[in-house]
RNA sequence: GGCGCUAUCGUCUAGGGGUUUAGGACGCCGCCCUCUCACGGCGGUAACGGGGGUUCGAAUCCCCCUAGCGCUACCA
């Protein structure tokens, strides 16, 4: 039996009133670990829960432990099921896999807070009889009231505790008399809450900060922090790893914790992902949405890889890594306790080197989907010659994106010629001639292949005198419209004869170069 | 306003009392390689927020200030 819960405890001795005691497990072993993700589904996996699930997820394989996935549903009016689709096929992405969670089951289910709600009325029903607890008729409108008035008194808003004086038998007649009330925990304020956070250390929080936080809303549904440490429990989560927006949440968590007689799990609050302007990142920062970035040309695994070194850096100094390197390196304690700019800029350059790693025939795998959209292709070329494309073309770019543009003359002429390339290829004296006596050569050159080709172009070149150089580059611009590109013998190879020679003599067709 | 977290090159970071003329990476600049571009190689640019302590010695420990960020709901 994995997981304690309120409603899958055996029936036992209970008489009326007994209520089954919650404990929270914990870890026994590295074996013991679990942890969770639980995103709420209002919008896509954006960059920064991404990060929080991947180092949780690093630390469940790290420790051989269990990660769960976990959907906190509860916002009835911004959550909706099309964004639960979007966050899983993020994590598949980004190549976090669940060991429990939405598709993938568990002994702890469910793993949709919505369908929870019989564990937190179990445990407020708990809560009640024991009295931690206790009945706020308070309106809303008096406690907005409360709040701008210590607000305007430059006081930290807190709760006055009016509730919690009322006598017994006003309690009972008012809520007899169906009045609306909420569940608030009795807090002790006498003394700091402190946690030792496996990544900022000792936290503490001073007494004068406690407040009677309602756990218990007036229709009924608890609490997000409640709803939260009831499922923790539950689920036996061992180490919650989250963003350090949630270090003000930890204080309420640990009095719920106490309340319900549990023993709070290890704490990890990691460090935010910045935008430019070193405020919390958001839409307004760009693309936020992991998805986004593979629409953009990003390898899962460069994405991967950079994720995992904003906020955590090794021992040594190396900076690409597989995955299960990562995983076997992983550790909190090298996690920076300091937020981190996310940089488009290293995230390319890293984007670039894992595409230099790809083998050609992965390389254009991976780049089919945007080579599909190039007007003219695949034309007549062969598997093999795409495959050969896709060499000359990977250490030439960052981003899977811009083979598009990279490739695009292979695969139809070019509509018009680099005015720089221009203006120096007038330079070569007799143009014309030179490219009309180079598409002849090529139409006999024997074999056409890159060592003949280079042949025939030099010969041509000694032949007149000049530096290769001279007809190298027109010719690159004749025939690819560019001035820059792969090795020409080897370009001009999978181009084939017959384009080589054409576009050469489209090219002195339209003699581009005399303007 | 209150509370909390944070503070090393522009950015990600190493370094946690002497080993540091503060190391690596991205970016940028230069050189080499070279048919161009790119890759690659080599070199350069650039940082301990400020002030007090503690100490023989502080980027490293403590305090204050400052700054940035976060949270401050019967939202999650």
């Amino acid at each position: 039996m994995f997981c304690l819960s309120y409603t899958d405890r055996p029936p036992g001795p209970s008489g009326p009133g007994r209520l089954p005691v919650v404990e929270s497990r914990r870890p026994r072993d590295m074996s013991d670990i679990r942890v969770r993700f639980a995103p709420s589904p209002t919008g896509n996996l954006h960059v920064g829960s991404a990060r929080t699930a991947i180092f949780n997820w690093l630390f469940a394989r790290h420790h051989q432990g269990t990660f769960i996935l976990r959907i906190e549903d509860t916002d009835q009016e911004r959550s909706k099921p099309e964004y639960t689709r979007a966050i899983l096929d993020g994590l598949r992405w980004l190549g976090v896999d669940w060991d429990e969670g939405p598709e993938a089951g568990g002994d702890c289910g469910p793993y949709f807070q919505s369908r929870r709600r019989s564990f937190y009325d179990e445990a407020l029903q708990r809560l009640r009889h024991e009295g931690k607890v206790y009945p706020c008729f308070c309106t809303p409108e008096r406690l907005q009231d409360l709040r701008t008035a210590q607000l305007s008194a430059k006081q930290n808003p807190r709760y006055d505790g009016r509730c919690l004086a009322l006598a017994d038998d006003e309690v009972a007649q008012r809520i007899a008399a169906g009045e609306p009330f909420a569940l608030r925990i009795k807090a002790a304020r006498l003394e700091s809450v402190e946690w030792t956070d496996l990544c900022k250390g000792l936290v503490s929080i001073g007494p004068e900060m406690l407040d009677d936080i309602v756990v218990a809303k007036s229709d009924g549904y608890p609490t997000y922090n409640f709803a939260v440490v009831v499922d923790d429990i539950t689920m036996g989560i061992s180490h919650v790893i989250r963003g350090e927006d949630h270090i003000s949440n930890t204080p309420k968590q640990i009095l719920i914790y106490r309340a319900l007689g549990a023993t709070p799990p290890r704490f990890a609050h990691i460090p935010m992902i910045l935008g430019e302007d070193r405020s919390k990142m958001s839409k307004r920062h760009g693309s936020t949405n992991v998805v986004e970035y593979e629409r953009q040309g990003y390898l899962s695994e460069a994405f991967f890889n950079f994720m995992t070194l904003l906020g955590w850096s090794p021992s040594d100094d190396q900076e690409i890594f597989t995955r299960d390197e990562v995983v076997r390196r992983f550790s909190l304690d090298r996690v920076s306790p300091s937020g981190a700019i996310f940089d488009i800029n290293k995230l390319k350059w890293m984007n670039g080197m894992y595409i230099r790693q790809l083998s050609p025939a992965e390389m254009l795998d991976r780049a089919e989907p945007f080579l599909s959209t190039l007007e003219g292709y695949p034309g007549d070329y062969s598997r093999e010659q795409r495959v050969e494309i896709a060499r000359q073309l990977r250490e030439r770019i960052e981003l899977l994106t811009e083979i598009t543009d990279a490739a695009g003359y292979f695969f139809h002429e070019p509509a018009e010629y680099d005015e720089k390339g221009l203006a120096k290829a007038a330079k070569t004296p007799d143009l014309a001639a030179v490219m009309e006596d180079l598409a002849a050569a090529l139409a006999t050159t024997e074999p056409f292949d890159e060592a003949g080709i280079e042949a025939a172009v030099r010969q041509l070149a000694e032949a007149r005198g000049m530096g290769a150089g001279k007809v190298i580059h027109p010719t690159r611009l004749a025939l690819s419209g560019r001035i820059a590109g792969p090795g020409l013998f080897e370009m001009m190879h999978v181009l084939g004869r017959a384009r080589c020679v054409t576009r050469l003599r489209r090219f002195v067709e339209r003699h581009p170069w005399e303007f």
